[in-house]
Parts: structure tokens; sequence; C-alpha cells
RNA sequence: GGGCACGUAGCUCAAUUGGCAGAGCAGGGGACUCUUAAUCCUCAGGUUGCAGGUUCGAUUCCUGCCGUGCUCACCA
């Protein structure tokens, strides 16, 4: 037997000799008259004179965190939510039963107690027990009570455990959970409509990116699930939902990384009648909001950089290049980057520069339509240039079409469409444009990524007919934009990976420990 | 998938050039009726991730595997 499996039997022990002394060892509830919070609230500005002289009686519940034993009387923590409460035990007050049960007592078990307050010597206010029971026992014992868990495998696998031994841990994900609450709020006010769209859908779509499969066996069908909500949602939109937004989570079969999780969680919503102009606007004005509510301040520290919500730049994807290009001798003007040698040569140059990174691809002159687009490259170009300066939020808008296969073109420039991309700490957040609904265009732009996908790139776009039927109906005009949740929680609550934002992120399944290996 | 690290008691961590695997917390027993990382005495707790190899001897060196982290690639 392990040495953890004795810790449980002697625990067990105990249970029985609780049961023996005439307690329940699960009871089904406990009627408290105060949580912990409330307690530390409505009481802690009481002097040791006025809590002497009220004697309030309370009856309160929680999970014992620290046991302080005296011989014939005791200390332990209570803790519940957040808040922590001294309950002192006499064997004079609760009796010689009482006092049995709480020398059985051990970390992690919960507890209900009545009492009342005092303030001991030191000044701290304390539960002066008059009687209390078991709740629950904790058979296994909980982590460190001075270090915690450092253990990452650990924290992710037994979330449960960091959530209790960490309370940095619990503040991060009770902001994640002010950040959703401020944009629904923010979304519901504005006059937006939430709704649920597919999970498994039969045509992966929205999205460039590999698809998880799954199958129905009463259909006999292959499903998907999603990389994006944005096709059912645009649905929605032909069907006179004008302003529509969803939070949900999506799926992609790819790497795992600090910023990479296979499911994430992602905000869509669109807005019928404007185009990514709006959008654009309506980011700016949204950022400073979701960071006040969510952290209370508008500058939020992430590593060595204060981020400033309210104050967020603009570039097109071609200025930052020019901008953001470290070296002056060779730096680009503007209208050189719609010349494709020119591109060419740029990428060369930039390859050339930093020999260490992974080489920008460089698109083949003489043989168009092999190898990359001037467009594709130009995007990939950006990114290595500029992507990771890119720490204060900054709105680079405008992106070439072949990237962009659901996007409204520029009226002026064919190529290039109404897309822009919100950046903060070196990491793409967002993503909106003005959305194509010309079925025709649509339609073009789909065999545009079929012929990709023939040569072989298999996160192009999949025709979708019945998308095209919808649009065909009449889409108004419309601009859309999906926020990726987990990294704009990432910045909000200072983590360095998209594991401390998610409360149980993939991990590989443990293997059991008494399995075979063979 | 590539590269680099790490894996020792339930938890947090030590272990000299390769020489008997230790401590604190948690746990058992005992003392203690105002402590708060309570204190004091005492006891128990380990196939050092797994499998091999080198060696008189391996936590330590080597190989493979498993797991985790960082990083690169892919991507949001």
């Amino acid at each position: 037997m392990s040495f953890e499996q004795e810790l449980a039997e002697q625990r067990r022990e105990k249970l029985k000799r609780i049961e023996a002394l005439g307690y329940l060892t699960y009871p089904h509830r406990f009627a408290y008259t105060h949580t912990l919070p409330q307690i530390l609230q409505m009481f802690s500005s009481k002097t040791a004179e006025e809590l002497m002289a009220e004697k309030p009686i309370v009856r309160v519940c929680g999970r014992l965190q620290a046991i302080r034993g005296h011989g014939k009387a005791g200390f332990a923590d209570l803790a519940q939510s957040d808040a922590r409460l001294q309950v002192y035990v006499r064997k004079d007050a609760v009796g010689d039963r009482g006092f049995e049960l709480y020398q059985l007592l051990d970390l992690g078990d919960f507890i209900g107690a009545e009492g009342y307050l005092f303030r001991t010597r030191t000044g701290e206010m304390s539960l002066h027990v008059t009687d209390f029971i078991m709740l629950s026992k904790a058979l296994l014992p909980l982590p460190e009570k001075w270090h915690g868990l450092q253990d990452l495998e650990l924290r992710y696998r037994q979330r449960y455990l960091d959530l209790l031994a960490n309370q940095e841990v619990r503040s991060v994900f009770l902001a994640r959970s002010r950040l959703i609450r401020a944009l629904r709020s923010a979304f519901d006010q504005r006059g937006f409509v939430e709704v649920e769209t597919p999970m498994m859908q039969p045509l992966p779509g929205g999205a460039t990116a590999k698809p998880f499969r799954t199958h129905h066996n009463a259909l006999d069908i292959d499903l998907f699930l999603r990389i994006a909500p944005e096709l059912y949602l645009k649905r929605l939109v032909v069907g006179g939902l004008d302003r529509v937004y969803e939070i949900n989570r999506n799926f992609r079969n790819e790497g795992i990384s600090t910023q990479h999780n296979p499911e994430f969680t992602m905000l869509e919503f669109y807005q019928a009648y404007s185009d990514y102009m709006d959008l654009m606007a309506l980011t700016e004005e949204l950022l400073p909001e979701l960071a006040m509510q969510t952290c209370g301040t508008k500058e939020i520290k992430f590593g060595d950089h204060i981020i400033d919500f309210d104050n967020i730049s603009r570039y097109s994807l071609r200025e930052a290049i020019c901008q953001f290009w470290p070296d002056d001798a060779t730096r680009p003007q503007l209208d050189e980057l719609s010349d494709e040698k020119r591109t060419a040569d740029l990428i060369k140059n930039w390859n050339s520069m930093f020999p260490e990174l992974d080489r920008v691809p460089v698109p083949d002159l003489a043989n168009p339509s092999g190898g990359i687009s001037h467009g594709a490259a130009l995007a990939l170009l950006f990114e290595a240039v500029c992507e990771r300066k890119l720490i204060q939020p900054t709105i680079i808008y405008d992106f070439p079409v072949e990237i962009s296969p659901l996007a409204k073109s520029k009226a002026n420039e064919p190529g290039w469409v109404e897309r822009f991309e919100l950046y903060i700490a070196g990491m793409e957040i967002a993503n909106a444009y003005s959305e194509l609904n010309d079925p025709d265009e649509q339609r073009r732009r789909f065999e545009m990524q079929m012929a990709l996908r023939e040569k072989g790139d298999a996160e192009a776009h999949e025709m979708d007919e019945d998308y095209i039927r919808a649009l065909s109906y009449g889409m108004p005009p419309t601009a859309g934009e999906g926020i990726g949740i987990d990294r704009l929680a990432m910045i909000l609550t200072g983590s360095r990976s998209i594991r401390d934002v998610i409360l149980f992120p993939l991990m590989r399944p443990e293997v059991p420990a008494d399995s075979e290996t063979d």
C-alpha cells in the first residue's frame, strides 16, 4: 500500500470514529446564517468591546486550511470564497464529544460551526465555537500550505488543487469571468442578440485551419468540430438578425503552444449596415471598457510593459511593414509594396538580414500560378517584420485578398480587402472585415481557394454551396469581428501562457499507475 | 514534429568528484485552554518517472521510452 493510500485509510478510520460519536459523516446540508465574506464585511469594523457586548451568534461553514492545537483548546482557519475566519474551539465550550470530533479533523475537511464572534488577545476576529459538525472529509492531503502547489503538470491536471492552494490562480479565473460578463453586457447594451450556432458542422468553414473530425452514428455521417461560427452567424444576418454575437468554443487540430490550445473561446459578432471602419471605432471603444470592468484600470501591466487600452494606433498592413522595417537603408516606400518584383527583393533582403529566423517564402515571378502569391507573401512578411513589435494595442488594416476569402474588396483596390486585425502584446487578438455579400464574387473566391487546395494547401477554405445560396437571398452590407477571449484574458491577467487562463487545458492522458507497459 | 531543460516522500525542496537518499510542511502517538507558517518530544513515510547500459558501487554518467515546461515550426 502506498503512503498516500495509507493516509486515506487513516482518514477513513477517523470517519468511522466520527460516526461512532453519533455524527453524520456526509450530511446533506448546512443552514448557515452568513457566508465568510459576509461575516468579514459586516463585523470587521467592530472593536473587541463592541463584539463582547453584542456577542453576535452566527453559523458559518467552509474548508479547514490550518489547525493549531493547544491541548484542551485549539484554533483552526476556515476558508470560503477567498475569505478566511479563525475559529476557536475549547473543550469546555463544545463538550467532550465535540472536542473528540475536533481532534479527528484534518486539513481540508469541511465543517459547519455555530458560535459567537469575538476578538482574540492579538485582535483577530474569531468565532468562539459552541457547536460544530463535520460536513465532508478530505481523505487525501491538500498541497503544502505555505508554498502551495508549484508543479505545473499537477496544477493543470488537478486544477481544483491549484485553485485551492494558489489564491492568484483563483483571481485569474475570476477576472476571466468578469471579462466575459463585460463582453456580454457591452453587446447586449448595443442591441446585439446572443445566439448559439452548431459546434458540429458537416463542412468546416469560416477560417483556414485543420478541423477535428467526428462521426454521428444514427445519420452515419462524418462531422467536423467547428473551426469558426462565421458562416452560420452570417446566415442569421440574412435571416434578419441585424446584430448577433456568439461566445463559444472553436476547435482547431493544430499545434499546442503558450498561445494555442486546441479548443479556445471566441467571441464573434456581426453588425448589419456597417463596414470595417465602424468596427475599428467600436473596437477602440470596447477595449478600454473591457479593461475597466475586468481590471478597474485601462493601463494593464503585462511582463515588462504597461499596455494602454485607451490608446490604440492604426497602420495599414503595408504602412506597418515600412514603419517597422528594421533598417533605414533598405526601408521600402509604401507604393513599392504594390510591385511584385520589389516585394520579392524585399523578402530576399529580409531573409538575408535575419538568417537565424525562418525564411519568408519568396513569390516566384516567372511562374505566378505556382508557389506563394504576392498577397500571401506580403502578409507573411508583415508577420515576420511587425507582429512581435506590436505591443501596444494596434489595428492593422487592409489585407491581401488571397488570404481573405470571406472579406469584401476595397472599392478602388480589388487586390486588397476591407479587413483589420488587432494586435496586443505581439499577439493577434481580433480579426474583422466588411463581409463579402456578393454571392457571385463569393463563389469566385471559393474557387480560388479550391485551386489552392488542389495545390496542396490543406487549410484552404472549402466550397460551401449552402452558404452561397444564403447570400443569394441577399445579405445587407455587414461587418463582422472575432475576438480571441483567451488571449485577451491573458493580457488582462498578466498570464504568459494560454494554459493559465483555461481551467482545464488539453494534456496527454495520464497513464494509470497500475497499467502494464508492454 | 525539431531543439533545449526538468522529473527525488502526499506537497515544497536538498543530496559534495559516482560512495549509507535528507529536511520542512502534511500524517500517527504524546505534552500544551489566545494561537495564527503555533511550539516541544516522538514515530512512520522512498523500486530517486519507466526500461536498459557503464561501474566494485548510479539520484548522479550513457542510451531508449513516458510525462511536463520553454522554444522553433503550424496557427488565433
